[in-house]
DNA sequence: TTATAAAGATAGTAATGCTATCATTCTAAA
DNA sequence: TTTAGAATGATAGCATTACTATCTTTATAA
């Protein structure tokens, strides 16, 4: 049996919807090789359009420019993240498993979906580690945000908030936390790989303990009566 | 009584000392100006330059080019915090009441320090809020890194990780748990401002709630047996 | 078969991110 | 007081980036 996965993106991110052509296709692919290789200051579409053997040109009739082209691999991301969040907590009762899950899934390697034959998953959360806070931390970040960019980064975080809640509905910041998880299994991450005396994880650079930390953390904030 | 305070600065982050010379001092202090009003992408060598009334060639023989003096003016602000955490920490002995006056000074806005006239405290803890994490997410971290471009930071991170080791010597992730009350200090403020959706702070954007927050994070982390 | 959408090919332009050079001014030591 | 050195000013130039425009060719579907 072979499935293909396909999520629906918001309009406003493209030109062109990239899904819909083997070029576009090919531009999420390369582009998630390129900002990966040389971080996304160095990326031009110059570049990408060498790599996949087009023109430059080509690359502009899909993406207005290359922080919308990392806004949408981002927001991709994240619905990708929230459909898998669902395929792992089905079935689940316990809200504190399907918790534990969720840092699971946040803070260890991810696999590459065989689901999706154009995106490297394992690769594009490293592009959300190391890359993903700038589609946001801009100044246009209001009108972005207007057009719904971040919907499935806010999506995550509700439905992770929910599931807070469910563990414990006296819980005053379930959204704040939430975000505290995904950022800081990121954070940690990238800290222990690039900045580890930032970190308590020295040397060993085992993502379990991150998933120690972020449990200690999350569980003992909620459980407080 | 009047102060002059000085920070001495890593001298790998600068070509020429900007604090020894009138034109130095200029390039600090509208560079923070111009970076706040536009944003660090916008921001540009000549822009600055024609903002000062100097060239743009006059502002290279200062700083290699406008990453490093991004990351010369978080490493300033990380700096000036430690400073004014020592400072606010004098004679206090309680470990507990420390940390939350650490978090307080990370969460709340930042009164302009008149100690160093050519630097607005307040702006530039806003650039650290929107800003600051593009110091160290690019591809040549490990370099910088070893050229000790973010020891300010760490620094900052020791000190606090060394309070939280005092409030519970038991405590298993303290340096962890420093960078993450600094990251969501600045994290948690961004979101209430710009994507409000993603915390519990609602329409009011008080930052006493970031406080609460975070305090009753922190605490119920390192109070846990 | 014929529109029409997508892609290829090419050109061009303003801004960015630098580097280089030479002249001028200012300061501090001889 | 002269003079050497440092800092600044003024100007030029160049490769790359970030686009936009136009025209042709190639698929595809009605």
């Amino acid at each position: 049996m072979e499935l293909e996965l396909k999520i629906k993106m918001n309009e406003k991110l493209f030109l062109r919807d990239p899904e819909q052509t083997e070029l576009g296709k090919k531009i999420i692919q390369y582009s998630i090789q390129l900002i990966h290789k040389n971080g996304f200051e160095a990326f031009t579409f110059k570049k990408l359009a060498e790599n996949i053997g087009t023109t430059e040109a080509g690359i502009y009739r899909y993406f207005e420019n290359k922080h919308r082209l990392l806004i949408y691999l981002t927001a991709w991301y994240w619905s990708w993240l929230e459909y898998s969040v669902a395929i792992h907590n089905n079935n689940i009762d316990d809200p504190t498993v399907k918790l534990k899950r969720i840092i699971n899934l946040l803070a260890l390697t991810v696999e590459d979906d065989l689901k999706t034959s154009h995106i490297n998953e394992n690769i594009l959360h490293q592009i959300v580690i190391a890359e993903g806070s700038k589609a946001y931390l801009t100044n246009h970040v209001s009108e972005d945000n207007k057009d719904q960019l971040f919907k499935p980064y806010k999506d995550l975080c509700a439905k992770i908030g929910d599931i807070i809640l469910e563990c414990n509905s006296q819980y005053k910041y379930p959204k704040s936390l939430a975000n505290t998880i995904i950022e800081m299994a990121h954070f940690q991450n990238y800290f222990m790989k690039y900045l580890p005396a930032l970190t308590d994880f020295g040397n060993n650079k085992d993502e379990l303990e991150i998933v120690s930390f972020l449990s200690d953390l999350v569980f003992s904030s909620i459980k407080q009566k």
